[in-house]
DNA sequence: ATCGGTGACTATATCGTTATAGAAACTCCT
DNA sequence: AGGAGTTTCTATAACGATATAGTCACCGAT
C-alpha cells in the first residue's frame, strides 16, 4: 500500500488474502463465489463478510485465463476521418448497447485506412485473444479480411457489403437505395445527375468491394432503367468530406452548367455539395436538386432539409453483434448477409416538395 | 481443431506447443519473444520459424496476469441519448488516438444514466482490473465518483467540471463561453433571452456539478454585467435532445412573445430551438437570434449557420487521457483541471453578420 | 459394528505466460 | 591445469483464479 513502485496496478487483495482472512481454503472462498451452494450458511456469511471488508474483486484476467475465454469483442474502425463520420458512430451506439447486453467488453480500435501497420493490429487482437472480430470502415486492403479468415477468429464487416469468398456481414441494401435515390431525380425531371462518389475506384484505398462500389451500381441501374447512359464526365470524388466534396462539385458545376441536381454518396458530402451549389451562385432546390444517403440526424437540421436514404445505424451495429454472437456460439454456421432497408426520405432539397405543392 | 465443443475460444497453440516443435525449453521460447538476447541466432531463428509454421500469438490474457498490469483503460459515459450526442463522439476520436498511441486498450461502456445499476458496472471495472478510468457524460449520482475515487483507480472526469473534493478533470471553459455567448447577444441588443437548460437542476439525472451548472453561471454572470436580471421565466429545459428543446422553446416563445434570442447550451437543442422559431412563424436570426454551445460538425451545416461556442473534443479526449496516463505513472500526483478554452465562433444565427453589413 | 450417503470443506493440478536462479559447455588467462 | 567469465540454455515457482477429485464427520439403516 506505500512503496508500490509498480505502476499501473492497485495492490489488491486475492482470492488467498480472502481465504486466509476467513480461516478457510482457497476453494472455499471459490465455491462461495461462484455459489456451488456447498458451503454452509455460516463460512459463506463470513467469507463475504470479508470479502467487503477487503475490497475484494476476483481477477477478471485470471478468470478468463482458467476458463479460456476472454469475453472480449472488437470493433476495428478503418476510416481516412477517424471515427469522425456520423454514420460511423450511430452504429457504434447501436454495438455498445448489444454487446453490453451480451455481457462482453468491447474493445474499440480506430485505425488511418492509409496506416500500412494494420498486421499489428491485427496481432493485437490475436493477442488479446478476442472472441471475435467485427470490421467496419474501408480497410487498408483486401489482404486484412484474408487474415482474419485464416486466423480463424469469428468475425463480421459492417457496412461492407463483401461478395466474394463468403464473410458474415451486415449492410444496408446500398444498391437499392441508391437506385431510389437516383429514380427519385429521374422522376423529378432531372436528366444531368452529378455524382459525387467517396475516393477514387478501384483506388488506393478501397481495392475491396465496398458500400461505394455498391451505390455505383444501383445508381446505373436507374440510369439505365430510364435510357438514360452514365456520362463519366458528370462523376467526381468528394473524399467522404464537406470540403471534399465541396471543391470537387463546385468544379464540377462549372464544367458542366447544364447540371440539374447532385446525387452524393453521403450526407455529409452532400452538405458539401449544397454549399458548391451556393458557391457559384445557384440555389437548392430551385436550381440543382440535391439527395444525399445516410440519413444522419444533420440531414433535418440543414435547410433545406436534405432529401437522402435512410441507414438504420443503429440496428446494423446491433444486428452485427447478434451475428458475431452466433458464429461464435457455433463457429460451424455457414456465412449470412444481413441487408438492411434503405428508405428514401423525401426532404426539401430535392425540390419534390415544391413540385408538389405547385401541382396543389 | 475438430470437436472443440468449447465456444469463444477457437485452440491456439501455447508456449509449451512452440516449445516442444523447436525442440526447446519453455524458457528459451519466453527469452526470444522477449528479446532477451541470450539466444543463440541459430535457435532463435528455429524458434521462430515455428511460432510462425503454427501460427502463435502469445496470450496478453497471461502476460497481464504475471505482469499485474491489464494495459487497458476504461471509458465510461453516462448519458441518457447513449453515444448519440455528437460532441461525446468526438471527444471519443480523441481519446482512441492517444490510447493508442500509448499502447493501451480502451473498453468502451456506454451506460444509461438512469440505469441504477451502475454500481455493477463499476465492479466489472474492477474485475477487469482496468488501469484508469475516464468518467463522462452525466452521471447518474454522486456516489458514483466517490466510488470510484475510493476505490483508489486513477480516474479522470471528462466534461465534468468537479470542483469539491478534488479529482483531476478535463472540461471546456464553460462559463466563460457560456459568458462570452450570453454577452454576444447582449451586445446585438438583445434583453429577453430564452435560456434552454439541459436536465432540470438540480434533478434526478444531475445531482452533480455539471457543465449545465457552469455554463449557467457564466451566463448569469454576463446578464448581471449589464444591469440585466435573470428571468426564470426566460429558463426552458431541452433535455439534450433536438425535439426536446423543439416543444421547450415553441411554448416559451408563445408565453414570451416579446423574447428576441435563445440561447442553448448545446447546439442539438439549438437547433431544435430554431425549428421552434419557425414553428411560431418567425425568422432565425431577423425575429429570434440563436446561439449554442458545442460546435459540433453539424453546426455549419445548418441553415442559417448556427453561431455557437466552440469545444475542443478531440483535444479534450486527447488531453484526457494524457491525465490519465500520469496519473497511472504517478499515483501520488495530485489532482489537476484541465480547462480548455471555450470560444465564440460567430455565424448566421444570431444576426451579427448581417447587423454589421448594415452598419457597413 | 458396518456400510452407504450426505453435507461441508480442502489439496492439488491447471490455464499460458514471465522471473529468478541456476547449469552446462566453452573460451580465455595465467 | 584450474579457475573465472561468457554464452546459451533450462527448471521451477510464481501470477490469481477454477476444476477435479478427494477427505472427514456425521447420520441413519441394517
Amino acid at each position: 500500500m506505500s512503496d508500490d513502485v509498480q505502476s499501473g496496478w492497485v495492490q489488491r487483495p486475492t482470492i488467498r488474502d480472502i481465504a486466509r482472512a476467513a480461516g478457510v481454503s482457497v476453494s472455499t472462498v471459490s465455491h462461495v463465489l461462484n455459489e456451488y451452494g456447498d458451503i454452509s450458511a455460516q463460512t459463506e456469511h463470513r467469507v463475504r463478510e470479508v470479502m467487503e471488508q477487503l475490497n475484494y474483486y476476483p481477477s477478471a484476467l485470471a478468470r478468463r485465463l482458467v476458463a479460456k475465454r476472454s469475453y472480449v469483442l472488437q470493433l476495428l474502425l478503418f476510416a481516412v476521418e477517424g471515427l469522425h463520420h456520423p454514420f460511423f458512430y450511430e452504429v457504434t451506439c447501436g454495438i455498445t448497447a448489444e454487446v453490453e447486453k451480451a455481457g462482453y467488453e468491447l474493445v474499440l480500435g480506430v485505425k488511418d485506412t492509409r496506416d500500412r501497420r494494420w498486421r499489428e493490429t491485427l496481432r493485437r487482437c490475436y493477442e488479446a485473444k478476442v472472441e471475435g472480430i467485427m470490421l467496419m470502415g474501408t480497410l487498408p486492403s483486401a489482404k486484412v479480411l484474408a487474415e482474419v479468415r485464416a486466423s480463424g477468429v469469428p468475425a463480421v464487416m459492417i457496412d461492407i457489403p463483401f461478395e466474394g469468398p463468403r464473410v458474415t456481414y451486415v449492410t444496408s441494401d446500398n444498391i437499392a437505395g441508391a437506385r431510389r435515390a437516383a429514380e427519385h431525380l429521374i422522376s423529378l425531371g432531372h436528366r444531368n445527375i452529378i455524382y459525387v462518389d467517396g475516393y477514387d475506384q478501384p483506388g488506393e484505398y478501397a481495392p475491396l468491394p465496398t458500400i461505394a462500389v455498391a451505390r455505383r451500381i444501383g445508381y446505373e441501374e436507374a440510369l439505365r432503367a430510364h435510357g438514360i447512359g452514365f456520362d463519366p464526365s458528370l462523376l467526381c470524388i468528394g473524399n467522404y468530406t464537406q470540403e471534399g466534396a465541396r471543391s470537387a462539385v463546385r468544379a464540377k458545376l462549372e464544367l458542366r452548367p447544364d447540371a440539374t441536381a447532385v446525387f452524393a454518396i453521403s450526407d455529409v458530402m452532400a452538405f458539401g455539395a449544397m454549399k458548391a451549389v451556393r458557391d457559384t451562385g445557384r440555389r437548392v432546390p430551385t436550381d440543382v436538386a440535391v439527395v444525399g444517403f445516410d440519413d444522419i440526424e444533420a440531414a433535418s437540421y440543414v435547410r433545406p432539409a436534405l432529401t437522402t436514404i435512410k441507414q438504420q445505424g443503429e440496428l446494423m451495429g446491433r444486428s452485427a453483434v447478434c451475428e458475431l454472437l452466433r458464429i461464435i456460439t457455433n463457429p460451424k454456421r455457414s456465412p449470412k448477409a444481413t441487408v438492411l432497408p434503405a428508405e428514401l426520405v423525401v426532404r426539401e432539397s430535392c425540390g419534390a416538395s415544391r413540385l408538389s405543392s405547385q401541382l396543389a
